[in-house]
DNA sequence: ACTACGTCCTGCTTGC
DNA sequence: TGCAAGCAGGACGTAG
């Protein structure tokens, strides 16, 4: 699942294999490629050169030689690709943009959760993104106020950290693996915990995410994007996430397994002992 | 204003 | 063996 690193990894490729690009044919394949409101069909790039690649949380977005920008979201399963125009195309294929060195920008989404739009910005960030806060890599997150607003919060801290108006660019596998890290229980209501604890799970999302994105930048493939949330890192180094069952890694004094509860129609791993209420 | 839940979607896994 | 239910999950709309 993309979450911030995996983002900021297909951010970084689209800004190497993409930038000073010219686009010289759109193709939208699935009705859902694009968001409804977007400010209009992705021919509207048609002739732009692409200008720059930027990022807020799991939102990105490329900007031109003119002022329209393509926001995008990857959503569960979406990717980015730079194939050989004319080569094979993937199965969920949802739009195709050919680029001026003879090569296509494709957009592929098996559940198609992701989407593309037209937008425009509004200081420097597309209006689609305004309402999303920064993320930890942002160099104007400032931790203390978050901290702060978190601790405003009467929601169960997992949710809180969830919320992307209020922290961006956490998901549900970088969720379980910080509360882990710091050894707070998910369902902790937020304005309980101390300023210090709330720091602690700021710091742990922003250390497992920096570890993954270091994981995740190393087994990049050169020749064309494509991130799917399996990178290296996801085998080797997660805590919690798809280990119910099995030990806790915190050494040896715990000898508790991982535990899987619902959360919110869905489910959160920790392990029992570290991560007491 | 805030919280909780349903909804969108496809493919893999699990269980009868 | 076959089929149906369960599960995965980000963001947003709506109901409460």
């Amino acid at each position: 699942m993309p979450e911030l690193p995996e983002v900021e990894t297909v951010r970084a490729g689209l800004e190497k294999h993409v930038v000073g690009k010219t686009i010289i044919t759109t193709k939208q394949l699935h009705p859902r490629a694009l968001r409804p409101d977007s400010l209009g069909p992705l021919k509207t790039f048609k002739g732009a050169k692409v200008k720059r690649v930027n990022r807020r949380g799991k939102f990105m977005w490329l900007e031109f030689d003119r002022p329209e920008v393509l926001v995008a979201h990857l959503g569960m399963s979406g990717q980015f690709k730079v194939q050989q125009q004319g080569s094979t195309q993937e199965a969920h294929l949802r739009a195709n943009f050919a680029l001026s060195n003879g090569k296509e920008l494709r957009f592929i989404d098996q559940r198609t959760f992701g989407w593309l739009a037209v937008d425009t910005l509004t200081d420097g960030v597309p209006n689609l993104v305004s309402h999303i806060a920064r993320d930890p890599f942002d160099p104007k997150f400032i931790k203390a106020e978050v901290v702060s607003n978190i601790q405003k919060k009467r929601g169960q801290i997992k949710k809180v950290i969830l919320d992307q108006e209020i922290i961006s660019g956490i998901g549900n596998i970088y969720a379980d693996e910080a509360l882990w890290r710091a050894k707070i229980h998910p369902e902790t209501i937020a304005s309980e915990l101390t300023k210090t604890q709330i720091s602690n799970v700021i710091t742990a999302a922003t250390n497992v995410m920096l570890r993954a994105l270091a994981a995740g930048g190393t087994s990049f493939d050169e020749l064309y994007i494509n991130v799917n949330g399996e990178s290296g890192y996801f085998e080797r180094s997660l805590a919690v996430y798809g280990r119910e069952g099995e030990q806790c890694r915190r050494g040896s004094r715990c000898g508790s397994k991982i535990i899987r509860i619902a959360f919110a129609n869905r489910s959160s791993r920790l392990c029992p002992a570290c991560q007491t209420r």
